[in-house]
RNA sequence: GCCCCGUUCGUCUAGCGGCCUAGGACGCUGGCUUCUCAUGCCAGUAGCACGGGUUCAAAUCCCGUACGGGGUGCCA
């Protein structure tokens, strides 16, 4: 297996699930799995794209066991095309895209019908803007049975005599493609449905090379934005590396990747990727389109974050703490941060905790009108204080002496002290990160509250 | 225009002729648990695109229609 990434752009969440399901399909069958950079567009390609995408594979968990660049085997497949020419398979071309069109408009077929095949016999001669075509059969069906799709096949009299050398002398993807996927062994070939109409030049080459059996190909379903179009980087959010600076777990990630198109056969859908390794079959990948949905994307990552053990959490979470929240504070409260997170993020990581380490934040003027302007709110607020004043600073002596003053005057005391304290009505629980501050400091913070309560009133 | 492909709850999926008055998951709604939130548990919500066949029996097979998508580059 193999996956091909063009290093044109950033990996996306497309090329990830082929990526995925390439490499879940080699380790499960045991198969040799190969990265193959096809760098063939040397004006778009570059080294930086490359390693990025190579960086986004490792960051995901895939690792390869063989590496190669398309850009440094040029030769080879220069050497192929010579033979095709010999052989009298493929022919030199100098028509100009203008001059091709330009007889489809007077032959009366519409813009986009393809090349007519007229330098097929004209010897052409190389030269500058010279390119080499393919010499397609006459007659005859091109075709192949899709492990996902099932045959699929292609007149050869629509097919048009397509370029596999430019006019610079560079290959074509098609055939390099086809090159190396027999020089490589490739057994099977799992890439998206966008590609399908490639294949058949692609076989058309394998035959020429003598090597007529297709591979086994499964053309997996695209994954779509929210109007069921195909993910374009341009308009749609879905770099890989956006992901991982985002938050998301890589294991959650792939895992959610995972569901796209394909559904583990005992129904559980969130694990370790052993267990879907050992599940996965070609012959059970649907084929109709997936929308990539970031919410269910979400649930997996908190699914995730919660498979931690303490300390894993801790040091896969430490790079977005807040630095003005010391190392030994955010040990004993990452309990609570873990069972909140979403995402490893540091502004959520800083509504959770910031609130001990600086002056609480503004509270939203709804949630303080809902929670403060109680009737009862004063009156607890004052008696909290009070025994607050004289009670040993532990969390167990915080919450009797908070709860006890709201049971003893039959009110509810836990939201408004919350919301003094913390400066919001929802957060990690409050009487053990309460007693890390100084007495003084939650006592000058009820006070605040009581201030600008009774200047409301 | 031409070629290729697809269509099960809003979304991701299970289903590969009878176990389907269509199952699970996300989302949403309600309830219970709880110092708030979150978690957990329980319940609810909502779907086989349409029309013809084939068959004792069709979400499942065949044909057509509609809708959607992909390709049509000296990109991959």
């Amino acid at each position: 297996m193999r996956f091909s990434p063009a290093p044109t752009g950033y990996l996306h969440v497309g090329g990830a699930r082929s990526a995925l399901f390439n490499w879940m399909y080699a380790r499960h069958t045991g198969g040799v799995f190969v990265l193959r950079v096809e760098d063939t567009d040397t004006d778009r390609s570059s080294p930086e794209l490359t390693e990025a995408i190579l960086d986004s594979l490792r960051w995901l968990g895939i690792d390869w066991d063989e590496e190669y660049r398309q850009s440094d085997r040029f030769d080879r497949y220069r050497r192929f095309a010579d033979d095709l020419l010999a052989a009298g398979q493929a022919y030199r071309c100098d028509c100009t895209r203008p001059a091709i069109e330009a007889r489809a408009a007077a032959r009366g077929d519409a813009p986009g019908v393809g090349y007519d095949r007229f330098c097929r016999d004209r010897d052409v001669r190389p030269g500058d803007g010279v390119v080499v075509r393919f010499r397609v059969p006459d007659h005859g069906v091109t075709g192949w049975d899709d492990v996902i799709r099932g045959r699929v096949e292609f007149d050869n009299a629509v097919l048009e005599d397509f370029i596999i050398v430019r006019s610079n002398g560079v290959p074509m993807f098609h055939l390099a493609n086809a090159y190396d996927d027999v020089d490589m062994g490739i057994t099977h070939v799992i890439r998206g449905e966008d590609l399908v109409n490639t294949t058949p030049r692609v076989l058309l080459l394998r035959s020429a090379l003598g090597h007529p059996d297709p591979p086994v190909y499964a053309h997996l379903p695209l994954i779509v934005n929210e109007k069921r179009q195909k993910l374009s980087k341009r308009r749609d959010d879905v770099a890989v590396g956006d992901y991982r600076s985002r938050g998301f777990l890589p294991e959650a990630m792939r895992n959610y990747l995972l569901t796209l198109g394909w559904g583990p056969p005992d129904g559980e859908e969130i694990g370790p990727i052993e267990h879907f390794i050992e599940l996965f079959e070609l012959e059970n990948i649907n084929n109709s389109p997936a929308f990539f949905d970031v919410k269910k994307l979400e649930h997996f990552n908190r699914e995730h974050l919660r498979f931690l053990g303490p300390e894993e959490f801790i040091e896969r979470s430490a790079h977005a703490v807040p630095s003005d929240i010391p190392e030994d504070l955010y040990g004993r409260m990452a309990a609570y941060v873990q069972e909140r997170l979403v995402r490893i993020d540091r502004d959520e990581i800083d509504s959770l905790l910031g609130w001990i380490v600086r002056a609480a934040p503004e509270p939203d003027p709804n949630d303080w009108k809902k929670v403060m302007r109680r009737p009862e709110v004063p009156e607890v607020l004052e008696l909290v204080a009070e025994r607050l004043a004289g009670v040993p600073w532990t969390p167990a002596a915080l919450e009797e002496a908070v709860l006890g003053a709201g049971a003893d005057l039959g009110a509810k005391s836990q939201l408004p002290v919350r919301m003094a304290v913390t400066g919001a009505r929802t957060g990690i629980p409050l009487f053990e990160p309460m007693a890390e501050l100084d007495r003084a400091e939650v006592l000058a913070r009820l006070s605040a509250a009581q201030h600008r309560l009774a200047g409301e009133a």
